[in-house]
DNA sequence: GTCAGTGCAAATAATTTGCAGTCTT
DNA sequence: AAGACTGCAAATTATTTGCACTGAC
């Protein structure tokens, strides 16, 4: 059995070359603009599996898109949310996170560190979805977490032990006083 | 049968001064003092069923409480959810939300109005939580949200239908974003 | 050519922090 | 008393917006 090693947080890039190209047909179709930046903040998305922020995606980009502006980054990602093509990840920090995977699965979150990864969900989802019938609550999303600590997080820190930092995304507020917690 | 009411978004009192009570157990047994604005955020937040905003907190209070300052309420709230008295509700706008209510639930947000109200669980929780073997993740808590519309939403809205608002929270950034949406 | 999309800088929202004074224990 | 907790104002962080300009269609 051949393992096959993917740059730590990185989708891979036949799947992601899927994405984007669907993506871009979307957009045409409704008559959304492909520009530059769209195209780069979306790749920037399917690429990663780390859920990063706004600012996160801005650094990673800066250097490749010249004269890319954070603002910008903020109004792409809210017309991607809004046009379907990704998902604002709830947060426990304020910083706010997203995701192009769209499909069902459910997210480890880590309360120390902040870091949320994607793990298939082991979970059975009823189908449809429950409606709360007394509250009159319709149900679209499914969304599953569970919060704990994560494997970098979580090994015994003597002295040299290192704290997992998520790759793409420095700590943020809440992250950073987790840290100051333990 | 009879059907007790109880206003919108309030828990039975019984409840509430239970929990206020073992709330200042509690502190006192962890040497926190117990100020009246410690009292009276966390039993606002007992009260309260809606997971209202630091802010919102602050507006119910700020009557009742003389003098009582915002940056208190957010400090009061951070050293509340380190103690384990409540917990952060991970939310999709960019507002922190608490919670008092620390047994198994789900929630049902509203991705118009933002609203967050609990609903009793209707799925069986593997117990004890999955470990994500591979990753090595340890979880601890299981978090489970239906997100979709409130009744108050998705009612059909002609002309003079009105569009629900969280009770104890006005509607925030995202939940206004969502309005304009739709 | 048109206008959705962009960059920049300034505005707003959400939260945190420094410091001097106050009140619980 | 001691120092944990508070109020106030100022600082930070996260996100949005106004406006003139540019590039995709």
């Amino acid at each position: 059995m051949r393992i096959i090693k993917t740059k730590r947080g990185a989708r891979p890039s036949r799947e992601v070359r899927d994405w984007c190209s669907r993506f871009e047909e979307g957009c045409r179709s409704r008559g959304l603009r492909v520009t530059a930046q769209r195209r780069a903040v979306y790749q920037c998305l399917a690429e990663d599996t780390t859920h990063p922020t706004a600012e996160a995606i801005y650094s990673a980009l800066r250097p490749k898109v010249t004269g890319l502006s954070l603002a910008t980054v903020y109004r792409i990602l809210e017309s991607l949310e809004q046009e379907g093509f990704v998902r604002r990840v709830r947060t426990v920090d304020g910083a706010g996170r997203f995701d192009a995977n769209l499909s069902l699965h459910q997210h480890l979150v880590c309360r120390r560190c902040g870091s949320i990864t994607d793990s298939p969900l082991d979970l059975p989802v009823p189908q449809p979805l429950p409606r709360a019938a007394a509250s009159g609550f319709v149900a679209e999303i499914f969304d599953l977490s569970l919060i704990g600590i994560c494997a970098g997080c979580g090994r015994p820190r003597g002295r040299g032990a290192r704290r997992t930092q998520p790759s793409s995304s420095p700590p943020r507020r809440a992250a950073r006083e987790f840290q100051r917690r333990s």
